[in-house]
DNA sequence: CCTACCGATCGGTAGG
DNA sequence: CCTACCGATCGGTAGG
């Protein structure tokens, strides 16, 4: 998709959103350091300046790229959470939300994300943190959320609803982000020993 | 601590172990591609041919201080799992493990590491993978003996130690780690939670 | 909107 | 001759 309507005069280079998305594909591939205004300018097909003109330095760009990132993916997990509150079956719901989880945070463009984030954390500590707010922060609000619902109905027994999120979250995902991170690692059957244990502590009589 | 004897014609610089502990701070101040020869040189107080005599490159250099510090750091986990093998309390004993556990891992310079290795993975797999093998996946696998030989002891029930391991670590560490890297956002009473949901999966009775 | 160019600094190596 | 190390500078490229 093209950002803008071009006139037989107007050359085909790519801005707002467009030169977003370049600018997300070269910082991604590179890195922050690695990133050079002169490659994100000759793959969006404009000139330095141009960039210049619309994102007035690369930490600017930078920021802009993680803001749309954010954004994006704020509701990432609305459809699956919805399917969890409909079904019958509590412990296959949370094996099926967490593969959903799993394919997600573990996906080649999430992943690849959160490292230069995280890299650049130290030194951009304002775009981490809303990384962190909206992009994070905001799904396991929503994961509370679903889960408090479903203790209401009784299916589950969930005192804290966020700490219940968080902890279902990171025995889903904490060992195989981790080792997709370091190593590659191939990943093994993590999701139904998750929920196996947060049933054990969280689950009613009839679903354990 | 100097690495070598110095005469009084010979200058103070840093060699050997001394000049690894340099760059490794340099590298977690300013991260690799931000890390210039120059620098680290300059505060080893040598000249840049005597750095590329003892490291051929930067990436050699990146190399000899990530294996350096994953090798320090292999066992770290031993004292506090020795203690865990002694007690009689079984869940005050996981409660400490874990604090230690959690100060360990969120510690300053071992936070750091990791968002350096992290970021570099993709340039540098052969590093991460080494830093990931030798600093991390050992010390799971000490946790993991520890717990089955307290299982053996009758004093817990688990079938697989190595999935209980890697379950209680991210139960414990994941949650503030995932903030730690990206916000800097201060910790919450995790810990405690955590081993209730472990021992709710794999207490005894009598722990329980 | 582009070409051309700036002060500086990069990783790596020369001669002595 | 050896070692350990120096000051100076190489050809290219960075963000702006």
């Amino acid at each position: 998709m093209t950002d803008s309507v071009r006139g037989p005069g107007r050359p085909a280079g790519s801005s707002g959103a467009d030169l977003v998305a370049v600018a997300r594909g070269v910082f991604l591939e590179r890195g922050y350091a690695g990133t050079s205004m002169d490659e994100v300018a000759k793959r969006a097909k404009i000139s330095k300046a141009s960039l210049y003109r619309e994102h007035s330095s690369k930490p600017a760009l930078f920021a802009a790229v993680v803001r749309d990132w954010a954004h994006a993916g704020r509701d990432a997990m609305r459809p699956a959470l919805a399917r969890l509150g409909e079904s019958g079956d509590v412990r296959a719901a949370l094996v099926e939300l967490g593969e959903t989880m799993r394919a997600g945070i573990l996906s080649t463009p999430v992943l690849e994300m959160r490292r230069l984030v995280t890299a650049e954390a130290t030194a951009h500590p304002d775009v981490a943190e809303r990384y962190l707010e909206e992009s994070w922060n905001a799904n396991i609000e929503n994961l509370a959320a679903a889960l408090q619902g479903i203790s209401e109905q009784g299916r589950l027994q969930i005192e804290d609803s966020h700490a219940a999120a968080e902890q279902f979250t990171w025995l889903v995902i904490g060992a195989p982000l981790n080792a997709q991170l370091l190593g590659g690692a191939p990943a093994g059957a993590y999701v139904s020993r998750a929920v196996e244990l947060f049933l054990a502590g969280y689950g009613v009589d009839g679903s354990r």
